[in-house]
DNA sequence: CCTTGACCTTCCAGTTGCTGGAACCCTTAT
DNA sequence: ATAAGGGTTCCAGCAACTGGAAGGTCAAGG
């Protein structure tokens, strides 16, 4: 299979799949004319690494993963674990947004946003930064 | 004022804020050894930018928030245009992620976690990715 | 006067995860 | 023969810093 053919059947670009294959992910075969032959496990490899990122995944979780996913005799309790690991990531970030949301969304509500220079919102922003 | 204890009283970090002025935000005097020597001007808009990115303002925002900043006959329905352009993508930060951590606390509910290999967390990253 | 340590400086490289573009080769159809 | 549409490599760049090396400066202590 070309790059093309598997970048449209995984979902997978095919620049982000020739990165795939530098950071070791895949190792497709080569043909004589230098062209990468991927087989349907690079697919199965691609979709995986693919719909692993699109749920959040790091490189480095999507590198764990595709270990246990190599290893037929894992246990899903490892899998378990580094999802929930993800999981709490994806919290950490939601909590982070919805904490920046509150505070924007008071400021906008405090500006009248008229013609006039006064405005809170600026005002605000002259506080020392949230730490973090 | 030396860069230290600028970067106390604002908050930003040294090496942050010489990218700051790499990237023209500031632009403190120099004393005649090299050493940068900032104002209290340059320590507002420090502090200013620092808490403008805590909120999820990106370095662009910060320089149209400094400019509207900077110029004492703005009007306030300006700052707010781009605030809520910020809340906006906030927004949609929140509801990506949301989307995720849906998905995926679903697939850790459905795993076992125990020591058989098979596990729906894996077989479900299989499937091709969420385009977006 | 010398040393020590805490400052400060610049510059270069690395981070994350790709993405765009240039320059070039290969294949297939007309 | 040629043109379109594959493929290849390599280099650069995005955001927004951050770390580290190599070196200059300053104030205090012995």
């Amino acid at each position: 299979m070309n790059i093309s053919d598997v970048a449209e059947r995984s979902g997978v670009p095919p620049k982000t799949i020739r990165y795939y294959e530098e950071i070791g992910f895949i190792k497709p075969d080569r043909r004589p004319n230098g062209y990468r032959d991927f087989d349907e496990t690079d697919l199965h490899k691609l979709a995986f690494i693919g719909r692993a990122r699109s749920l959040g995944f790091t490189i480095e979780d999507c590198r764990t993963l595709l270990e246990l996913y190599n290893d037929k005799t894992r246990a899903s309790a490892d899998v378990k674990r580094v999802a929930r690991h993800n999981l709490q990531e994806i919290d950490a970030k939601i909590a982070d947004l919805q904490t920046m949301r509150a505070t924007l969304s008071h400021l906008i509500d405090q500006c009248a946003g008229d013609d006039r220079p006064d405005c809170p919102i600026l005002d605000n922003l002259e506080q020392a930064p949230i730490r973090r």
